[in-house]
This record gives C-alpha cells, sequence and structure tokens, in this order.
DNA sequence: TTTTAACACGAAAACGGTTTCGTAAGCATA
DNA sequence: TATGCTTACGAAACCGTTTTCGTGTTAAAA
C-alpha cells in the first residue's frame, strides 16, 4: 500500500515547518495568509486528511462508540442498532460494532479490546451466558472508573448504571390484557429460561393481567423453550395435551410464528380455535398467515436513547455528573389477523 | 473518567524508565529477572492493558477491519457480518461497522472515515445510490492506492478489484428450471430496477431457462418493483389481469412473501394455482404459509471468503501481489411447500 | 593489571498530529 | 537610539508505545 501525505511530508515540500502546515490547514491567522493559502491549496491536491489514530491519541477522544451485542442476526439488535447509528452519525460518532455470541468470555474479551483507548464510551447488550452466570465483575470494573457505559434491553441485575429496556412487563401485561378482552379464558405463554430477564418480565406482567381478572394459567400452558433442545417439539407438547389453550402469548416473534404453524398443523383455526400474540419488533409478523399481533418493541427508539445517554455521559465533566437513568421505551399493541 | 494506568505510570511507581516496562511485559532477557518479577506483578496487580491506539500508530497497523454496508437491518447483510465476524475473529482482527444507508455521500463520508488510519482493510457492498449513478472515483482512488479492499454482493462493475458474489445468474437459472420442472408454464417474475446488479443477474438466469425450454415470460408477468412506491400495489397488479402466472420467481425474499400472501387474498391456491419460489438466506421462508421454496445464498460463507481475501492482501507484500480474484459463492434449492 | 564481554538498564527517536511558548524581523513610538 | 508591539513562523512537548542504540557496571579472560 502507498503511503498517504502527512503533515511532515506536506511541511517538507512546502519548505515550512509541520507546525505552520497544522496551522495553516485550520485557517489559525497566527500564519500569514499566502502561507496559508499555499498550504491549504497543496493539502486540497494532495487529498491530504489527517490520521485518525494520532489525532485520537492527542486528543484522548476517538469519537468511536463501542456496542457490543449477544448476536447480529437478531433483528431487534439489528434495530437498535440501526437507532444508535441514527444519533451517533448526526453527533459525528463512529460506532464499533463487536459480538458476544450470548457467550460470557467473547463479552470479556469484546469488552478489554474496546476499553483499551479505541473507544469514549460503551453500548451493552449482556450476553445470555454472562446472565446464567450472573458474575458482572467486568462491568463493575469499569463503573468504578466511571468509563460511559450505557446497557440495554438486556441488563445487570442489581446494577447502578445507565439503562435503556423496554417496558417488557407492561408489554405483558397488555398482551394478557388483550387476549382476555377476546374472551380468550385459557391462556397459554411461550417463555424462556429464568435467566433471560427479558424473558421473566414479560411473563410477569402477563401473569399479573391474569391474576386481575381471576382466571390462571394451567401448568401445561407454560412452556419455556430450551434453545439446545428442539424449539418445535418443546412447542408441540402445548397441543398435544387433552385440553389446548385458546389463547397464546409468545415472548418473541420466531416462538410466535412458529407455534402458529404448528397450531395450523394440528388443524387449529387462527384466531378461531386459538389467538395468538407476539412480542417483537420484526419483520416476520406481516409475512405470516394470518398475520400476528404483536407487542411492538420500537428497537430503533431504544437505539437513539442508548446512543444520546452515552454521549452525554462522554461529554459530561468529571465534577458535575448527573445520576443514573433509567430510560423505559414503552411498548405498543400493533393487532393483526391473530387474534 | 478516572485514567487508566500505562507505561509511564508504572515506570515512574517503580522507578525504572519506561523503556524497561516495555521490555520486561515483554519478557525481553534484557532486562534482569528480579525486575521482570516486579514490573509484571504491578502491572497484573493495576489490570494494565496497552493502549491499542498507541500500538496502532507505532505499528502502523490497527487490527480492525472496516465494514461497508447498505443496511444493517437486511437479514442477509447480518448473515455476511457474523461470517465476517468469525474469521476476522479467528484472526485476532476486530470490525468497525459502518452503514451506507444506500446513500453515494454516506459512502464517501464512511470511506474517507475508515481510511484515515483506523482501519487495515475495507470490505465494501455498495449503496444503491452509487450504483445507479455509476461513479466509483472514491473506490478507484483507494484501488490505485492498493488499500486493501474486497467487494461482496452488490460489486462495481468493469472495475478491477477483488470480489466475492454469489452466483445469481445461476441461481436464477436454477429456480427457473425447478419451476419449468414442476410443469409452470405461464412464469412470472418479481425484479428490481436496473442498476441493482444482482437483480439483474438473478433475472438474467431465470431467462436463461425459460429461452432453453422455449418458453417465455409475458411482459406483464414481468414486475420491477420501485421501493418508493406501494410495494403490495406493484405486486397486486401481476394478479389483476385476465390472465395469472402458474409460477413466479421473485428476487428476494420479501418480495416472495408478500406476493404469496397477495396471491392467496386474491384466492389462489400456493402451490396448486401458483408456485413461489424465492431468492434469500433469510428467516422467513421457513414461516410463512405455505413455507417457501428458496434459493439459498449462503451470506456467512460470503462473509467467510471476503474476510479470508481482504486479510490476505493486508498481509500481502509490497513486492508479490497476486491478482484480483473473484470468489463466487454458489446457491442451492431448498424445497419446502411452496412448489 | 588491562582488555573484553555480558548484563541491565536508560535515552531518544519514531508513529502523526496539536498546541504552547519562544523569537527574529519589522515597524512605530519616545 | 533604545524600547515596545505586531507579525509570522519554528522548536519542543505531548499523547502511549516500541525499539535501536548507547553506556555504566561487573565479572571473566588474557
Amino acid at each position: 500500500m502507498h503511503k498517504k501525505v502527512n503533515i511532515k511530508t506536506i511541511a517538507a515540500e512546502l519548505g515550512v515547518s509541520p507546525s505552520t502546515v497544522s496551522k495553516a490547514l485550520k485557517d489559525s491567522h497566527e500564519i500569514g495568509v499566502e502561507t496559508r493559502a499555499k498550504v491549504q491549496a497543496f493539502a486540497k491536491m494532495y487529498n491530504y486528511k489527517p490520521n485518525s489514530l494520532a489525532l485520537s491519541l492527542r486528543n484522548q477522544k476517538t469519537m468511536v462508540i463501542g456496542v457490543i451485542i449477544p448476536q447480529i442476526t437478531h433483528h431487534f439488535f439489528t434495530r437498535v442498532i440501526s437507532g444508535i447509528e441514527f444519533i451517533a452519525n448526526q453527533k459525528d460518532y463512529n460506532l464499533m460494532i463487536c459480538l458476544s455470541k450470548d457467550e460470557y468470555e467473547k463479552e470479556i474479551q469484546n469488552i478489554e479490546m474496546l476499553t483499551n483507548g479505541s473507544v469514549d464510551g460503551l453500548l451493552i447488550s449482556i450476553a445470555n451466558e454472562t446472565l446464567e452466570k450472573g458474575e458482572f465483575g467486568h462491568f463493575e470494573r469499569l463503573l468504578k472508573q466511571e468509563f460511559p457505559i450505557v446497557f440495554f434491553d438486556r441488563i445487570p441485575p442489581g446494577i447502578q448504571a445507565d439503562k435503556v429496556i423496554v417496558d417488557d412487563e407492561a408489554g405483558g401485561y397488555n398482551a394478557g390484557k388483550l387476549l382476555l378482552s377476546k374472551g380468550r379464558k385459557k391462556l397459554g405463554i411461550i417463555s424462556t429460561p429464568e435467566h433471560v430477564t427479558v424473558g421473566v418480565l414479560r411473563e410477569r406482567g402477563f401473569y399479573r393481567a391474569i391474576q386481575e381478572a381471576g382466571a390462571e394459567v394451567l401448568p401445561q400452558f407454560n412452556v419455556k423453550i430450551e434453545e439446545k433442545f428442539d424449539i418445535e417439539n418443546q412447542i408441540d407438547q402445548m397441543f398435544t395435551q387433552k385440553e389446548f389453550p385458546d389463547g397464546i402469548f409468545a415472548v418473541n416473534e420466531t416462538y410466535a410464528a412458529l407455534a402458529m404453524k404448528i397450531a395450523q398443523k394440528r388443524g387449529f383455526q387462527i384466531p378461531r380455535d386459538i389467538a395468538f400474540i407476539g412480542f417483537t419488533d420484526g419483520v416476520i409478523s406481516r409475512l405470516t398467515t394470518p398475520t400476528m399481533t404483536t407487542i411492538a418493541q420500537h428497537g430503533h427508539n431504544m437505539g437513539n436513547k442508548a446512543a444520546e445517554l452515552v454521549i452525554q455521559r462522554i461529554y459530561e465533566q468529571e465534577n458535575d455528573k448527573t445520576p443514573n437513568q433509567t430510560v423505559v421505551i414503552s411498548t405498543n399493541i400493533v393487532e393483526r389477523e391473530s387474534t
């Protein structure tokens, strides 16, 4: 690769010092008009652009925000990222995106890599394995250093930090209410294991709605999916009992879409026999047959908020820190054919 | 934010020089064993990690690969990214992902930003607007400098460079052959405007299959979607004529899924009346009703290959350059219920 | 006793910028 | 003529590392 022009080469070429070039390029009026013009013309002609590493090192500021997410193939996270990018872009920040692949070790590696000077702040959605282990020392170390961090969606329970979350509990509650309002009595839920915070909250809200109505969920109508086993089999169990639910809430889009297909294969009509509602921000719900009613998550908003928060933290002075915030992104129901 | 420990602070604390610390940390046996032990213990205790900016500046090597894609919410691109990440991770590279949002200007900005020292190489899938304009000067400048670049999926036509593409033409051809082999006679295609290279190639292959069979596509059965108008309306036109196709190929997953829904709404049965086949690597095709037959793109493979190529270019010596390569990722048919 | 070599460490330059401070030249003022 | 003030620029430090090239000390060899 050919070397790019830098301030030194310009200086040598023009017979002035590097400092003169630097000042001339920013139109410092410390430098004579002729010299300024000469330097600027030369720089333009050779398409000079300052080296960002050198700038970052000098200014102790990279204008980069690190983002750590568990999986990039999850549509929700890509919505969040596009929201982050939208704000970052406005404020001249760039993104460095790392994937933890839901692994604790990779998450730690990513964090170490990013916090060694590469980024000014960090946006994190925690890996499943980390949540399962419950080990958050790597976050606490950074928080103690007052490194700017904002957690989003999957947050560390019981840790003081800035957070942006979806109102999962209320979303689950509204899903329950909606099914009940459609006259459904025997409700079911397709959920996730205990350590996945968001799943738990959605489930909790769902149960709250049901209790308020004086109803209950039969144990066999509560399926907690273990992703390491066959998902379709686990869902199918809900339809192989003598009784079957007439309204099902799934805590994510894929489970809901799969459940709809499986129910149809078992001969149930949607929504006549069973109504379905999913929790999602995805692209699938419009394309299923019938189209799926969902609790919309607004991942883009979440990204916006998270980016705003972290940038605010980055600019904050050492002396006047604002207290930690938790921003809640509220959901809303998008009613389609499945209810 | 509290300052991190660096080599200087360690040196000062231990009463030795920065160079001694640096050497001690890499177990240089230029340094006495006691001093080495002392420095290493201190570094470990304070969790010292070298500043990556300083390292990059010094070594003229960032261990970062820049990726520019049009949209992160396109599932195909996220598959490619996860493929890129897989290889990059193995070779200790990190990713800096930028979004062009399919805009020419943003693409240029991204490139300028990334090539000012931030990355060692670049992986690019070109913005639609750039392809439309046909202006590739920003790429040619970099290629002339011999900056390591690999284009993937959406490539600049007629430019010498490393490229990784899906075998779109063959994919289209196979889609056509499959529909014909099912006895379909009146074929239709849902495609994209001319400037989207991949769409054109898929269409070309499709037509080749049809011509070989001595058949033809009626003009009203060729719909080129303009995304700025209502997509469903444009697709619907195919079903409002007196004649209708009995086999439809859509050049992407969303168009195919939408078309299936619209056809069903119009009362057609799939695949009895109309067979559908989509071009995709997505998550939707398993969840539609009926499930969708697709030409699978293997975005993950594409990401692998692209990353391997660019890393190879990065390590290449100035003297012995290998000639430009074009790697073709072949597709395969995944047959499901829609045919 | 002198030379030589090994050992253990430090000074300084380099990566590519920015910024503070110093200073020579030119001119006006007393 | 001596002093002060601009003007226009350069030297040098700094950001955090690495690495080359000394150099002073000690011990071994001559």
